[in-house]
DNA sequence: TCTGGGGTCCTAGGACCC
DNA sequence: TCTGGGGTCCTAGGACCC
């Protein structure tokens, strides 16, 4: 049987800035999303505090006010270095594991010495002695019950101490503890399928486990009957440990402050495809269409609404960020309206296929092609060594009201020699 | 004043083909 | 007067995840 672990770190972003900050050790404190908008991450303090997940943190000045809680930009530079240490942690235990995302990982414990649980207290210490950070580590014979496990460690259902593992727990222990979980804390059941379950009765993770596969798939989907079968210990989702290559890729942003005239829509949708096209190169893809696509603001249903999106296709698929940014924007000049107060822009590439299978063109210009692969090359080379965006396109502009807030960014603790905090030993 | 970004999978329905 | 069935591909929309 298999032996699975997620191992997902505690308030991840929270724990991250507080890591380097030992001043704000015991203090409420919240990561914000871009444009500092929304709460994308809380420490334990403000978790206590009742501060809810992606609440705009506007609404929630009094409550800061009054608990003395700290908000800060989030700083996805410092985020996916550390990030990228609890991998390499993690990695030391076994080759055999998918990095699932930001701050979680699933681990196959097999064929490793000790009891599942040993490894567990292990992986919790050896991140925390190195590294620095909390981790909890759920373990399970299939993926959907090691994130339960995760959760059940987390929440301390068991007085566990941030390691559960299910294949040490009877069967009527597991009951019990399935009977207390709500079921929408099952990975893959969201609010609305929360609630259509709730109509039939099925509230908590042993409804659901004991519901019939049959029946679930009937009334539901595929998709929900895995989960079933997952909570059975039948495994149905394969631990992937080679990343399959991105079948699209999206960059998109909200704008800092509203914007109205098409210059600035222009600059804001060629930066984005400038992000979009780097990051095709670096899965040695080229697209076959790019989507570009504004909206204004929901949040403001008085104003005047505007949501539209045009797919351009490319004359022949390419990585070229200039061809990409033409695209784009003759994508723009076709959907763009006046009159209306921008929020948000952003692209997608789409019908991605890897560089080495493309179909050739039988008017592809070879030396050109190659001109171009080498110009590409250059400028992500000059970009990786100086820094995202050093060098990029003019149509990307200067300035700009479309460009985000971040008015409460931590320093670059890891990633900015300057930025490197100095330890005095005597 | 102020409400994120980037992905996946599945299903249904239409176009088209033989 | 009578007008099939099965397959593929594509797209849009809905659900989910962190």
């Amino acid at each position: 049987m298999a032996v699975i672990a997620l191992v997902d770190c505690n308030n991840f972003y929270a724990s991250c800035e507080k890591l380097f900050d030992p001043t704000i050790a015991d203090r409420p404190i919240v990561v914000l999303s871009n444009n500092d908008g929304c709460v994308v991450a809380r420490s334990a303090e403000a978790k206590a505090l009742g501060v809810p997940m992606g609440a705009p943190w506007f609404q929630l000045q009094e409550l800061a006010k009054a608990h003395d809680i700290l908000a800060l930009s989030s700083n996805y530079a410092l985020y996916a270095d550390m990030s990228s240490r609890v991998v390499h942690v993690l990695a030391s235990f076994t080759p055999d594991m998918e990095i699932y995302s930001i701050d979680e990982s699933f681990l196959s414990l097999e064929g490793l010495v000790g009891t599942p649980s040993e490894i567990g207290r292990q992986i919790r210490e050896r991140v925390a002695r190195w590294v620095g950070l909390p981790v909890c580590v759920g373990i399970a014979s299939t993926k959907t019950l090691a994130k339960l496990a995760n959760h059940a460690a987390k929440k301390d259902l068991a007085g566990l101490d941030g390691v559960c593992d299910f294949g040490a727990l009877s069967s009527s222990a597991l009951d019990e503890l399935f009977e207390q979980i709500p079921v929408s804390e099952v990975w893959g059941v969201g609010r609305r399928l929360d609630e259509r379950l709730a109509e039939m009765r099925i509230s908590t993770v042993r409804q659901l486990r004991d519901a019939s596969p049959a029946w679930i798939r009937e009334r539901f989907s595929v998709v929900l009957e895995r989960t079933v079968r997952e909570l059975r210990g039948v495994p149905c989702l394969d631990l992937e440990d080679i990343a399959p290559a991105k079948q699209q890729i999206m960059a998109s942003r909200s704008f800092g402050t509203p914007v109205f005239d098409l210059e600035q829509l222009s600059q804001a949708v060629a930066s984005h495809t400038t992000r979009a096209a780097e990051k095709l190169r670096a899965q040695q893809c080229v697209a076959g269409a790019i989507t570009v696509s504004i909206r204004s603001n929901p949040f403001k249903p008085w104003e005047r609404q505007y949501n539209q999106g045009a797919v351009v296709p490319l004359p022949e698929p390419s990585a070229d960020t200039r061809a990409l940014i033409n695209a784009a924007l003759w994508g723009l000049s076709k959907i763009y309206r006046p009159g209306y107060a921008y929020k948000k822009a952003g692209v997608l590439l789409s019908g991605l296929e890897p560089v080495a299978r493309r179909q050739e063109s039988l008017l592809a210009d070879r030396a050109r092609e190659g001109r171009t692969a080498a110009l590409m090359l250059a400028m992500d080379q000059i970009n990786s060594r100086w820094g995202r965006g050093s060098l990029r396109p003019l149509a990307t502009g200067f300035g700009g009201d479309w460009r985000m807030k971040r008015e409460r960014l931590s320093p670059a603790w890891t990633t900015q020699w300057e930025r490197v905090p100095l330890v005095q030993a005597r």
